[in-house]
This record gives structure tokens, sequence and C-alpha cells, in this order.
DNA sequence: AATATTAATTGTAAAAAAAACACTTATTAT
DNA sequence: ATAATAAGTGTTTTTTTTACAATTAATATT
């Protein structure tokens, strides 16, 4: 086989921000890092892509064999190659963010699995430039989140507008008005309004929505105007 | 040194899709490649990473043996890693998109280099994936226009209002009402009217404009509604 | 010197979208 | 029966966006 003379290759790792919503706050999933070097700090997950394998079922199998999730939302979030963001050897990392609804994969996440979920407002000190990463992805998300339908991902397939509406002012840190919140998310077409309640958090309750998931899968990328003030975002 | 063992180690290259204006129409600087397979087919800037430079350096330089510029605006696209990208040896790459002003620098882009400006409607069959990548430039150019006042980086110091929207619609191929693309762009408060006239365009002539640095620098990241119907956008 | 030509410049009114704001309702607990 | 709690809902005001056309400055023509 030809190839390509005098270059240096280097390890090309992929690193996971997972995100995950329980119904009240954003978490962050961590894991004990298993090789030598800085073993048992918190690290994202992460690992070698391997040779015959592309970015998406690197990821994929990483976050399988760390974590036994599958099926998830993955989306490429930046590429990272300080010469010495390694300190055993030069690994270039790519680095792809995820959305999951913590409680639905609650069972799949199980004690095998030295992984851990953190509030994203308060994380433990992690490995490498990985905090540098996660700071990247929340800004990432925050941006999205502004313009496109993107934390219904976080969200299990039964939701009620105020446990929307908490999502949205977890990630946005900030107080919106419910009425008009409501207005907009309804004024998307995307929440199908169904016919029971979630008494849980009321007495009155609160009706379950579901996404329309043809207009859902039609509107995913399409550009909607989300939270009010969008004018403060970078 | 220690090192992680059993690892593959691939060759990591940079790709740049380079963005210029040369007062009528958006074009891309493209370079016949030197290395053997595929030699002579058109291709963007790119080369693989060294040993010791990070993906700001590795640009840079890249960027500075194929064209001889220097100093240009970069930054990062996507990563690429399908495993047969290239045919000759698995690489990843890792794309950057710059944007330039045309005139500024063509004494320095002179005939020792055999990079060559294309139309951006107009380009030749391309290498590899390269043509994916310069699709998804454009996309992401086009996203970030519409919000950031990104397309400065493509104009000379001193542009006028007409020039400047032709830019505009020749990005988003449509056209803008001038009154509201004029009071639109007036209201961010980054244009400074200089006294003198662009009399080549026109009997009248133009008022010529600058950019308000200051301003710039602060407002390069906040978020300006700069396109009417931002909705079509994804 | 008057007139025609060309493209730049400027304003206003209508429509749509966003923001501000508070009371009523359903249900459970007392 | 009443109190307590959080969900649900409408209207007005303000801001932003859109649609639309006449005037002006400079040059070219007769």
């Amino acid at each position: 086989m030809v190839r390509y003379h005098k270059q240096t290759r280097i390890l090309v790792a992929i690193d996971c921000i997972i995100f995950g919503f329980d119904g009240s706050e954003l978490k962050l999933l961590l894991v004990q890092r298993g090789l030598e070097h800085e073993k048992g700090k918190w690290s994202l997950m992460g690992g070698f892509i391997q040779k015959d394998e592309d970015f998406v079922e690197g990821s994929a199998r990483i976050l399988n064999e760390l974590t036994g999730l599958e099926g998830v939302y993955m989306e490429q979030l930046y590429a990272f190659g300080d010469v010495n963001r390694d300190p055993i050897e030069r690994t270039v990392s790519v680095a792809y963010f995820a959305l999951i609804d913590i409680h639905k994969y609650e069972k799949q996440l199980n004690e095998d699995y030295h992984a851990e979920w953190f509030p994203i407002k308060d994380t433990p000190k992690l490995i490498f430039d990985h905090q540098q990463m996660v700071d990247m992805a929340k800004e990432k998300l925050r941006y999205k989140a502004a313009f496109h339908p993107i934390l219904f991902e976080l969200l299990p397939e039964k939701f009620t507008l105020p446990q929307l509406q908490s999502l949205y002012e977890g990630i946005f840190d900030y107080q919106f008005d419910k009425r008009n919140f409501s207005r907009k998310l309804q004024s998307t077409k995307l929440l199908v309004k169904q016919k029971d309640k979630d008494k849980e958090s009321s007495k009155k309750g609160a009706f379950y929505y579901k996404l329309d998931k043809r207009r859902y899968a039609a509107n995913f990328h399409a550009f909607l105007n989300l939270i009010p003030n969008p004018g403060n975002l970078k």
C-alpha cells in the first residue's frame, strides 16, 4: 500500500460530553479514568479511535464501552489539538456532545460502570483540557438551544410545560414569563397536548405534551426564536 | 517516555477553505495538488500537522506554504474522519475556513504559488471529500453571517453600502431592499461614514464607510439580526 | 447651458412580533 | 367548607420588521 512518508502519525481520541436532565437540573456524566496516568481522576468518556472506525462509530463505541449507553444523540463539538494536552503522548481529540434524558437511560447506566452524574454547576476537577471542552459544550448548547428545538432530546417522551420551562430556565439561567413562554413554544406547532396530567408536582396537575415527531424532524434544523432577548447571546 | 501502547496512530491533516470577495462575487481559493496521488487535481490548501505544532500554528503554516498568505482570519469548521476519505492512507482532517479581501492579498498571492481563485458557483471537481468541506463551510458562513458581523472580514478597510449589500446578496442569494438594509446595518453602530466617496461604480458616487474597530471587536460575538427572514436558515 | 441618465440616498406607514403584566381555575389538604 | 398551591389563560403596549417611491448628486449628452 502506498503511504505518505516522513509524516508524523498521531493518536486520535474521541471525548464525549454527555448532558443529562433529571427533571430539575442539567447534569454532566463523568467517569473515573481507567488508564494508568491520572487513574481515578474524573474524566469525560474518552478513548482512541480505532483503525477501521470513523468518528460516528468510534464515539458510539466509546460511549457504550464506558457507560453501556446506546442510541444516544451525538453531535461533533470541536477538535482539540494542543501539543501537550495529553502529557503522556501527543493526542488530538475530537469532542462530541450528547443530550439524554437521565431517567430513560437509568437502567442501562447501571453499577457495572463507574459513570456518575454531576450537577453542571458543581463538577469535580477534570483531567487534561476536559474542563475547556465542557465549557465550550455548554456555550454551544445554549447557543443552539436558543434557536433550534434541541432541548427536547433531554426530556422524556411525555413532559409538561412547567418542566420544559424549568429546563430552559436552567440552561439560560433566567426566569421566563410563563405566558409568553407557553405561547412561544406552542407557536412552533411541535407540541401535542395529551389528555393526561402529571400530578407529581402540583395539586392541579399539569397536562402532558408530546413532540409531534414529524414536525420535529422537519424543524430540527429550522430557525425558531425560542428564547426572549437572544441579543444577549454570543 | 511513557506512551499509550497498542493504539493506532493516524495522520492528521489540516485543510483550509479560503473564501475571498473581489467586490462583486464570492470566490474560493484552490491549489493544484503537489503530492503524487491525484497530482494536478484541484484541492483545498492542505497538509499534515507536524510533531510540535498545534492546529492554529499548523493551519497558518500550511496556508503560508501554499499561498504565501499571512495574518489571515481562520476558524475551525469541522473534523472529518471517514476511514477512506484519503485513499492512500487513513487521514483525519481538521478543516478550517478563512475570509479574506482578495485585493488586500493580491500581491502576497503571486505567481510563485499555483493557487487560483474560482467563483464559488463555478468550482472545478475537487479531490477526496473537499467538496463536502466546501459545502459545509458555505453553510456555516451563511449561518454565521446572518447573526454576526463576520462578512467585514471579506471587505477592504473602506467600503460602500452598495458594496456591502451586494456582498450580502451574493452570499444569501437574495435581493434586499436597500432602505431596510441600510437602516439595519447602520443600526449596528459598527459603521463610520467617511467624507470621501467611491466614484468608480456610479456618477453620484457612494460614501465610503469604515468599521468602528472598537465596537467591532466588542460585537464580533454579539447577536445581531443582520438579514431579513432568518427563519429560512437552517 | 440645458437636459437626460444613472445610481445613491432618504422616510413613513402598516404589519408582525415581542414584551409586560394579573386574574381565574383545578385539585388537594385542612 | 375553606385554604393553599401551582397551572392555565388574554389583552395592551412597545418594539421590530416589512413594504413601498420620491429626491438628490454627479456625469454624459445634446
